[in-house]
DNA sequence: GTGAAAGCGCTAACAC
DNA sequence: GTGTTAGCGCTTTCAC
């Protein structure tokens, strides 16, 4: 067979001595041409191995039908499934993504972006990286009109469309579910505080506690990153500074992951020793034994709003008015975080501040 | 600010007075332009907000400096990794990945093949769907002569390469640690026969079984899909016909989850009721407890090696000869598929409270 | 209905 | 060192 001799346009143009135009036109079902004509074109089309060249059709078309997503990460359930329905949603609309990770670095971030502007992209999802501290970088994209939809780790900008979870309202059902407990001495293992989803989370868990009149140890909120190795670190550190709390609150499952397997090293046991509940899951919160208590992600519609929002912005243009959606998480009880064990030093301690501190039931 | 009115070579070069050839050279930092003038002409590149145009740079460039990647899923810890690996090492290679998802689905997999052709890939990374039967889509891909790497879910075809993990060596340490623990009862929920990796761990359980002299009863091969779901009617499938084995091995993480579940319901006890080893992990294996017994697959290097395999590939063209990489699997001991439990079978139930009370840090 | 002309923004060759 | 000339393959006016 003919090795990269790419048939084109004009190719089929001369074969049925027409000209490129009307092939043009008829391979778009353009109404200008006769059907005839145009089956004529289609079949000589699919029998010479024709594909368009995008490219082409992009530089002289002007637009790209494409939508760039920047993501910190993928290997994280959280990400894989939004991007999973990310990819789900365009390609209902018959819109490509070009999708690109930032790892988690500011400056792969600003690559990125300047890669997706370059190939003219019609619309952009973005979830910041951890260090992204300044909107600065993407202001040439406003410059452009260019839609830009952040999702789940938002910048605020004008002119710009959000699309998250209810942090503050998901952590702060999170903190109330330890306090009903029976819990008082909670612990916060949480993300950076110059993201939204770090600080709103915070802001949840800090609520939670001073609405219900539960004195906050600042020891115990210990403020990282979002993996595994965070949850790790975060839980020795509580342990090392003598400062273990009944119940620990992650900021994702990773970080609850982390904090499993430290105290596998410490021999401490869930349930029993300390407990757990997690911002997120993987999924496989349900398979830990015991199954762990969560508050639920709702991926699937967050990676779908964003890419509905931006192609919504993108057909209506500048007339289009910045939407922030907000989506309800939900807490699905699993085994921890479910009561206080009723074994050691319990009764002095909350005798002393219960009746008085604790607002609601 | 200005919009959508960008900047290009042209107008970098009439603001300075040269021409464009000029200023598409000194971007490029070609040798041909002097210093001096290469600085200020990057200087007024940035004042302007010049950005390239890599649909024109592209098309006369013919060169697309992209690699197109085509997954049946991402939310599945195994692909997100691979994912991540093969952003990873062309991100290395100041590559772009196209990535495109088929969801299981031919079809759609033909459909992403034509567009990713149609946007001038230098490179394809194809892992094919469950549906896939046939290598027919793929030789327009070689017509055009372009490289085509398959990684884990591999087709025969001449002049393409393959990247995948040691799957019937794997399989077969899978079961042969089974046996070693003292199984004789072992089944297999297996994968598509039409797909290497299914076929191949399933050769690889056979022959374990037929050279450690231990009869297969057909029954306990049940071959369907890699998810959850497939686990879970798997495992329902043996026990309805009576044909609960001692200990199951699972063609993949997810089906093991499933079986998981299905046994949950049952009210079996893992370890205590039957046993459990898997080919791959969500890198949770860890987790649960008791912690299973898998074999775990080279994830990032499978990713690396596919995106490094293609690029030579790229570079050398014609002259480069296709090449197949297995890379080694490692049997990964958790706390299942040890040793069989001393006790003969019972049937009865032996009425016990849930799955908390069995733990072994 | 069809086609000729012009150009999308950039780069490769070869002149100067 | 720098510029001129020609496209890359396609799509858009706007005549015919």
């Amino acid at each position: 067979m003919r090795k990269r001799a790419h048939t084109k346009i004009s190719d089929i143009a001369q074969r049925l001595g027409v000209s490129s135009v009307t092939v043009s036109k008829a391979l778009r079902g353009h109404p200008d041409i006769s059907p005839e004509t145009t089956a004529k074109i289609k079949k000589a089309a699919l029998e010479m191995g024709y594909v368009p060249n995008l490219m082409a059709r992009r530089l002289s078309a002007r637009s790209s039908q494409t939508i760039g997503v920047i993501v910190p990460k993928i290997a994280h359930s959280f990400f894989s499934r939004v991007i999973e329905a990310i990819y789900d949603a365009a390609a209902e609309n018959n819109y490509e993504i070009l999708l690109t990770v930032s790892q988690e670095k500011a400056e792969r971030e600003a690559i990125h972006l300047q890669t997706l502007l370059s190939m003219h992209v019609d619309g952009l999802i973005v979830s910041i990286s951890q260090e992204t501290a300044s909107p600065a970088i993407f202001l040439p994209v406003l410059d452009r009109g260019i839609p830009l939809t952040f999702m789940d780790r938002i910048l605020k900008m004008k002119g710009t469309n959000s699309v998250l979870a209810d942090d503050y309202g998901g952590a702060y059902a999170a903190t109330e579910q330890a306090i009903k407990a029976g819990y008082r001495k909670i612990a916060h293992l949480g993300g950076p505080q110059h993201l939204n989803i770090g600080r709103e989370r915070c802001r949840g868990f800090d609520d939670a506690l001073r609405e219900h009149g539960i004195p906050l140890d600042p020891a115990h909120v210990v403020c990282g990153g979002f993996s595994e190795d965070d949850g790790y670190r975060g839980f020795m550190k509580l342990y090392s500074i003598g400062k273990l709390p009944e119940v620990v609150f992650t900021v994702t499952f990773p970080v609850a992951l982390g904090v499993l397997r430290a105290a596998k090293e410490l021999d401490l046991v869930l349930t029993r020793d300390f407990d757990l509940i997690s911002f997120g899951s993987g999924g496989l919160h349900e398979f830990l034994s015991p199954s762990i208590t969560i508050i639920e992600q709702p991926t699937k519609t967050l990676g779908r709003a964003a890419v509905e929002l931006t192609l919504e912005h993108i057909k209506k243009g500048e007339s289009f008015k910045p939407q922030h959606i907000q989506l309800p998480t939900r807490l699905v009880m699993g085994e921890t975080c479910v009561s206080r064990p009723a074994e050691p030093e319990q009764p002095s301690q909350a005798a002393q501040g219960g009746e008085a501190g604790i607002k609601s039931a």
